[in-house]
DNA sequence: CGACTTTCCGTGAACGTTCTCGGTAATACC
DNA sequence: GGTATTACCGAGAACGTTCACGGAAAGTCG
């Protein structure tokens, strides 16, 4: 750990300083009644003064009560999780709380428990989890009676839970290229053991089989746009002339395929459409500009927030599951397919 | 704050179970001395068993230490501050330290001691600041005697730093673009107050004057791509044919740079070179792939993190200052400027 | 065998704060 | 004027842990 500071400035010294009992100074700062106007101001003011800054320690330690969040997070590089942290963090300071961070790099329940348990030794009030996928149950015992809320995890019901309907925004892209025209719809997918990822390949079969259409080629993916590019390469090496439109399960992935595809002489989105997912900031000046479902990320946050804070305060009332809903964003990396889609070939580039 | 929990095991609950005393426990938790193999493992055990976690609060009270480590960020929407960030967190935790996050929405003086009284009252044992720009002086009364360190920060030599040769790095990319032949060169700026901003801003007139070439047109950003977009088309309407290449301070104002031109019928890097700067994962996936100046954030946090903890355990052999040197990626977004720079003219497009 | 060292363990205090209770002075009531 | 009420304040305990010390048992040495 760490050498010790010199000494900081306590309640006792304050009293001290305004010749009253440390108690005295205790109600003043936390506003508790029994207290005269006059004597509040005074020491608010010495205090003040001497720059006194309260020892959270000792405050959470005979309180038992504590005013720092737990945050879980994967993934922290890529943009959702990084807006779903700031918001988190705002949200959690607008109320008065602070935000601690229990990363973590493996992707099994024990480092999930790792990461619980280091969060429950420093007591924080709760802990969201934002894209944790592991099963809730064999996590109880990690959580003890610390509340925790679930974002865009895999808890299920099983637990307080605020979720963006992937599978809907899936949907939603696949119906975009359906009403197209295109009925060859390839897949660029997130990795498994990702709820999100699964979650959107669910929408996009979803919405085939409502429409009648077989899905088309599948190819996995990590989420970053060197993966897109390289699944781009994959479909066109195996399966071209046997897709008009791709659906890849972010932006970066998109981004990633619509060079593989310009690389091979495909114009996109001419010869093959793409949508992403996410819409980051700099969708919109991809070339083409690139269709995507948008998610409130921050309202995400801020939901997850609300909801942990509603369990700390035994609001029962607070629903125990949020949905959110994204919306769809059409820009120019779709458009109808070419009349002849199963003879689709590389322009002479 | 929050409704207090159901009680939690205690070291005294382990005593009690062991037939010990608590301070027996204690030694054997935290591996002292003055204890025998037998009974340490037995204690060990218990503990383990009842799901033992070290109230990290009483800890901090009695001990003077902590062993959680504060961060303040500023724009963490961002990438750098993300790569930063994650990997502060993971150098934080293999040392076994934990993270706490001082956001701060303003950029003033003010918002930033505020995060800093915050942290300081929950006794963190240090603080890095990655990317602040405030007086350190303004600053020293609120840190006290906690130790902190300035990434990417406005601290001179004023405090202890990790900092990326920005004015390098700016340099490169200018000279880079000399070396191709360029002679007119504008430069899409980072917003005012932001330290790299100026720094990328100084060594692009640097560069510039070393080969005696008069400084091109400049625009302000806000390292959005939006914003570099909007540059980018400010450019054209009032210098065109007066540039012949762009240094913009980030990939994301680069990208939307180049869409911007692009728009216009320029093409990058036909008519027009541009270079950004971070290199993010996407860079090389844009449309032309971006030449850019790659940064080791990754290194910028771990070093960051080490040399706040030599201060926190009295090295004063590790040095103070850091200087990360950063590389120039070359891609297709740069080329020889075209003969006749001065009449260019977009093409009917 | 006595004295000294080593090994192991326990007791009391402290960290800075809040909580519970009790007490004094001033005010209100009849 | 006595009593009940109110407004304000202080003393003691507690939270869970580590630190400083002391002490008993066992081993070591002459």
């Amino acid at each position: 750990m760490t050498r010790p500071r010199k000494k900081e400035i306590t309640i006792n010294d304050i009293a001290a300083e305004c010749g009253v009992s440390y108690q005295t100074v205790s109600r003043a700062i936390n506003g508790m009644g029994d207290i005269s106007k006059e004597t509040r101001s005074r020491v608010l003011k010495v205090a003040e003064r001497l720059g006194y800054r309260p020892n959270m320690a000792a405050r959470s330690l005979v309180s038992r009560q504590s005013s720092v969040l737990g945050m879980i997070s994967r993934d922290v590089g890529l943009y959702g999780s990084t807006q779903v942290m700031v918001s988190v963090a705002k949200a959690a300071r607008t109320a008065g709380y602070g935000l601690m961070f229990g990363e973590l790099e493996e992707e099994n329940v024990d480092a999930i428990q790792r990461a619980v348990n280091e969060l429950c030794a420093h007591r924080v009030a709760g802990i969201l989890m934002f894209q944790v996928d592991a099963d809730v149950r064999a996590l109880r015992d990690s959580f003890r009676n610390a509340p925790f809320v679930g974002l865009n995890s895999d808890f299920g019901y099983e637990a307080p839970s605020v979720l963006v309907d992937q599978e809907g925004a899936s949907e939603m892209a696949t119906n975009h290229l359906i009403d197209l025209g295109h009925s060859e719809i390839a897949h660029i997918s997130g990795p498994d053991g990702y709820f999100v990822a699964q979650r959107r390949h669910q929408g996009w079969l979803n919405a085939l089989a409502r429409a009648r259409l077989t899905p088309g080629p599948l190819v996995k993916g990590d989420f970053s746009a060197r993966s897109g590019f390289e699944a781009a390469n994959a479909l066109l090496e195996n399966h071209k002339g046997r897709f008009t439109a791709v659906v890849a399960a972010n932006d970066q992935m998109a981004l990633g395929a619509i060079r593989a595809f310009e690389e091979s002489g495909f114009r996109v989105p001419d010869d093959v459409s793409v949508v992403g997912f996410d819409d980051t900031p700099e969708a919109e000046f991809f070339r083409p500009p690139l269709s995507t479902v948008k998610h409130d990320f921050s309202r995400l946050g801020q939901l997850g927030v609300q909801c942990l804070l509603a369990q700390l305060s035994g609001l029962s009332s607070f629903p125990k599951l949020h949905i959110i809903k994204p919306t769809f964003v059409q820009r120019l990396s779709t458009g109808a397919p070419t009349s002849r889609p199963h003879e689709i070939d590389p322009p002479a580039a």
